[in-house]
DNA sequence: ATACTACTTGAAGTTTACTTTAACTCAAGT
DNA sequence: ACTTGAGTTAAAGTAAACTTCAAGTAGTAT
């Protein structure tokens, strides 16, 4: 079975060593064995359980939340009506924050459009554009 | 000209009167009068800013740089391209999130596609589904 | 007059997700 | 033998954006 440093991983996911020691004490990241007692050693499983905290990092669920669903998921059929729970909580939170992101977004751009005419407005000393009539 | 309590503004943002005291305390919120030297009064203006405020919160502009952004606005003539500079580095940023959000929000509907599958399998008696032919 | 309510203050506390620090441990290379 | 490099620990520190606290004040209601 192939292994990894603990700087492999670190690259392989664009994390710091520290936040993957981190993610082991919280509890993120089981069963990483030290081996001769103090350097950490990963396999595959380790990589497939980061690869579905990235997931849900982009789906905005906090860290302890995804632990819990870690947890609930090692007995999926005794768990799957409070996972499904969870998944469409967060889902809709996700969608609400992405709709946020989306009117933020179209108000960044009003700016882009606004100020670039300013900047056209200064430079040829023509006057200056009005907000309301964009 | 209309002016407005404290508990008024609250109301109309969905934010705690803490949070609008902290704005001015950083200096995100300006000019705020103090009648009989206590009780605060806000105005049109306070909600343009609040307003301003809210869209690029939802854009996920920090408040230093919301508070920079009011800064270089006083004299959007010299700092246009400022501004503009600005803008466009957060719309990538904006852009990015909204695409890891995206992202997440597909593992998400990944797993209640999934976890709705096991809940009946386990209902019904029937054999659980594979994760990796959904 | 007293109670009540809405508001005030500065300072300290909270939360999340890390990051940094200091002191230490191996194993390998020169 | 010594240095270097990668890794280790527990504990403290950081950053952002608030939130809570304790003690106090001003205007209104009874």
């Amino acid at each position: 079975m192939a292994t990894y440093t603990i700087s492999e991983i670190s690259q392989m996911f664009h994390l710091p060593a520290s936040t993957i020691r981190y993610y082991e004490k919280i509890g993120l990241l089981e069963h990483v064995e030290h081996i001769n007692s103090y350097r950490r050693v990963y396999n595959e499983s380790h990589i497939d359980r980061l690869n579905a905290i990235e997931c849900f990092k982009k789906a905005l669920l906090p860290l302890d939340e995804i632990k819990a669903f870690f947890t609930y998921e090692k007995d999926m059929e005794q768990n799957s009506e409070k996972i499904l729970q969870m998944m469409k909580t967060q889902e809709v939170k996700t969608v609400e924050r992405m709709k946020d992101l989306e009117t933020g977004l179209a108000h960044l751009q009003k700016k882009i459009r606004f100020y670039t005419l300013v900047d056209e407005a200064v430079k040829h000393g023509t006057p200056l554009p009005n907000w309301d009539e964009l």
